[in-house]
RNA sequence: GCCCCCGUAGCUCAGUUGGAUAGAGCAUCGGUUUCCUAAACCGAGGGCCACUGGUUCGAAUCCAGUCGGGGGUACCA
């Protein structure tokens, strides 16, 4: 992890002075590890929840009973010694100590310094700005989205592919050689049922027009008639079986099923604006089983139980993995774990491999994990060269529509159409009020639609299950997509408007406000978000990031003076006008490209 | 029964490895546009942080238990 250098200056001074001011105890304790060291201090920083105390803070509670003294006595000492100190640094004041508060140092970063490295730092990498190499070398797997072949694609499949896909593109932005993995459920007992249900009340006409449609009602017709008549459900197990054995009827029909979805969800990502490095259904890995069955047979970890084919895990919280069932046939743990194998050849020695599936199979995963973990310690594996340590479940809380649980069975659904396309409904009908001579409405009506509806599934902590309300997707006030395509947009304008080259060389003691300074602290946050986020797994620290930011700069748009007057960015003042317009370029650049990190569109106008 | 997730303003949610008076959006009420896009900005009201106990200088945050909601619990995925 890079250090951030203003933290960094600033835990010296401070480590120094608790060894000037308190010399004899650190005689007694000396160097090393403890509560006067440097590396100690850094990590001890904090940020103080009132901005206008400084940039980072760092409570000396901690160090009190070491000291035998009250910690607003230490801290003021200390403060005292630290600012001291910073300033004999000569011609480099970065950072000051400003008077103890309680039990805390504040420190401050120097605005203008702050500032001058910041904006420059951003205008001259662009969207460059918080990449990093990290990740040079080092492949990163990330499996989302895995609809299902032969149904429609839900809401409850938004939430993986968007977030996968925002993981994807921070990954990539961290140099990671990211593949994103989609991995449609096109094999199981399903096909069985719709095999059936195609056979028994559908033909030809099923798969032509609106061919997926037709596909779900037969699917949901068959679990209304199973209700009634179980023995469907034997029929179902035959059918499988006929495609297992490679039946060339039951084959045609399930090629021709897959198709049809794929066809569907091609489109659907196209909308989406989501793409996939490598795209493999489960039944690629028909192939793979039988060998990775072997193998753990091998490794002495089956049994047979009740019938059934199984791992033990030697664990009280997890029931065994089921290889097979009573009947000889796979499930699909048996097709993930054969999949993790195929991962870990195709990409050998991957840095990560994550599953961003919903948190109901969080237990699927254990077992799969643990089943790995069980199969390499038996084969002897060496620990740092383990594939099973690197896998990761990124799970997710579910999405409720009306309360309820989304079904496909009970027909209980919003398609994710639906939702885009009155989303741009509303948008377009906006955007006609205020804005009637946009060129290519359509299309930012749609981006900015999109942007609501992916926004409010990245927006939230990913455990948390949201339900899913038609109002709140399509509110665009506040925190919303739109709110920052919005802000976006209006920058982008001071941009066209202004008429000037962007240049950091400008004057940057001329930015004195609070809100502007408020601002380019957080432009200088970015990079340290960007990585917070690859490594908690969670966008929506994105998101959250970029409202503050929007937030912040509005409220620069809007400031007032005494007089309630507007203090515009674009003056008569040259000066003044060029470092503001800097400032406006910064934070178009790092909104656009959150905006991007998220899977967002940041249109010029709307 | 056991396991996992969640419980913070009327509603939807933030709250970084425990830290300084618990924050934001929506909704409500009040203000701002001779207009750099008002999809915005400024302000007000609104809280036994589910409950009880424990650890600590300090707990919304950690631990134990209770209550409430959701999910999972071997031959579906």
């Amino acid at each position: 992890m890079k250090k951030d250098k203003y933290k960094q200056q600033f835990a010296e001074a401070t480590a120094q002075a608790f060894r000037n001011v308190y010399p004899e105890i650190y005689a007694k304790v000396g160097d090393g590890d403890n509560a006067f060291s440097t590396e100690f201090i850094y990590n001890s920083l904090e940020t103080p929840k009132d901005r206008s105390m400084g940039r980072f803070a760092f409570p000396v509670f901690r160090q009190a009973g070491l000291l035998k003294d009250k910690p607003p006595a230490i801290a003021a000492k200390v403060a005292d010694e630290t600012t001291r100190i910073l300033k004999s640094h000569e011609g480099d004041q970065l950072i000051s100590c400003s008077k103890a508060v309680g039990g805390f140092l504040n420190g401050q970063v120097n605005p203008e310094i702050l500032a001058g490295e910041t904006l420059r730092k951003v205008i001259g990498s662009s969207n460059q700005y918080g990449n990093s190499d990290i990740g040079k070398g080092k492949a990163y797997l990330v499996e989302y989205s895995s609809p299902n072949i032969a149904k429609p694609f839900g809401v409850m499949h938004l939430r993986s592919t968007v977030l996968g896909n925002s993981l994807r593109r921070i990954f990539r932005k961290l140099g990671y050689d990211v593949v994103g993995i989609n991995y449609p459920g096109d094999w199981g007992t399903q096909f069985g049922k719709m095999i059936v249900a195609y056979e028994k009340w559908g033909d030809e006409k099923t798969l032509e027009g609106n061919a997926v449609q037709n596909l779900l009602a037969l699917y949901v017709r068959y679990h209304q008639e199973v209700e009634q008549n179980p023995s469907l459900d034997d029929e179902a197990r035959l059918a499988f079986r006929r495609l297992e054995e490679g039946n060339p009827d039951a084959l045609r029909l399930w090629e021709t099923f897959k198709k049809i979805s794929h066809a569907e969800f091609d489109r659907v990502y196209g909308l989406l604006g989501v793409e996939f490095d490598w795209v493999y259904g489960e039944s690629e890995l028909n192939e793979r089983m039988e060998p990775l069955i072997e193998r753990l047979e091998t490794a002495g970890l089956t049994s047979i139980s009740q019938g059934a084919l199984v791992v033990e895990l030697g664990d009280d919280q997890l029931p065994p993995l089921l290889l097979r069932k009573g009947d000889g046939a796979t499930l699909y743990a048996t097709r993930d774990l054969a999949g993790m194998v195929y991962r870990w050849e195709r990409h050998q020695d991957f840095h990560e491999s994550l599953y961003v599936v919903n948190s109901a199979q969080s237990d699927h995963f254990k077992q799969c994990f643990k089943t790995m973990a069980l199969l390499e310690e038996a084969e002897g594996v060496p620990l740092d060269e383990r594939m099973s340590s690197r896998l990761k479940h990124v799970g997710f809380g579910m999405i409720r529509f009306g309360g309820k649980s989304m079904s496909t069975r009970g027909g209980n659904i919003v398609l994710l159409e639906d939702v885009i396309s009155e989303a741009s409904r509303l948008v377009r009908e906006k955007i006609k009020e205020k804005n009637s001579d946009l060129a290519g409405i359509d299309q930012v009506a749609h981006e900015v639609g999109l942007g609501a509806v992916i926004f409010a599934q990245l927006s939230v902590r990913r455990q948390r299950d949201v339900d899913f309300d038609w109002d709140k997707v399509l509110n665009f006030l506040g925190a919303s997509g739109p709110y920052l395509q919005y802000t976006h947009a209006r920058l982008r304008s001071l941009l066209r408007k202004s008429g000037l080259e962007i240049s950091s060389d400008v004057d940057y003691r001329l930015l004195v406000a609070d809100e502007e300074n408020r601002v380019i602290e957080l432009i200088a946050d970015f990079p340290q978000i960007v990585t917070d986020v690859a490594e908690q797994h969670e966008p929506y620290y994105i998101a959250n990031y970029l409202l503050r930011l929007a937030e912040a700069f509005n409220s620069v748009y809007q400031r007032k003076d005494d007089e309630g007057n507007i203090q515009k960015i674009i003056s008569d003042q040259a000066d003044l006008t060029a470092v503001r317009i800097a400032l406006v370029r910064a934070v178009q650049v790092v909104i656009n490209e959150g905006l991007y990190l998220l899977g967002l569109e940041a249109p010029e106008e709307m």
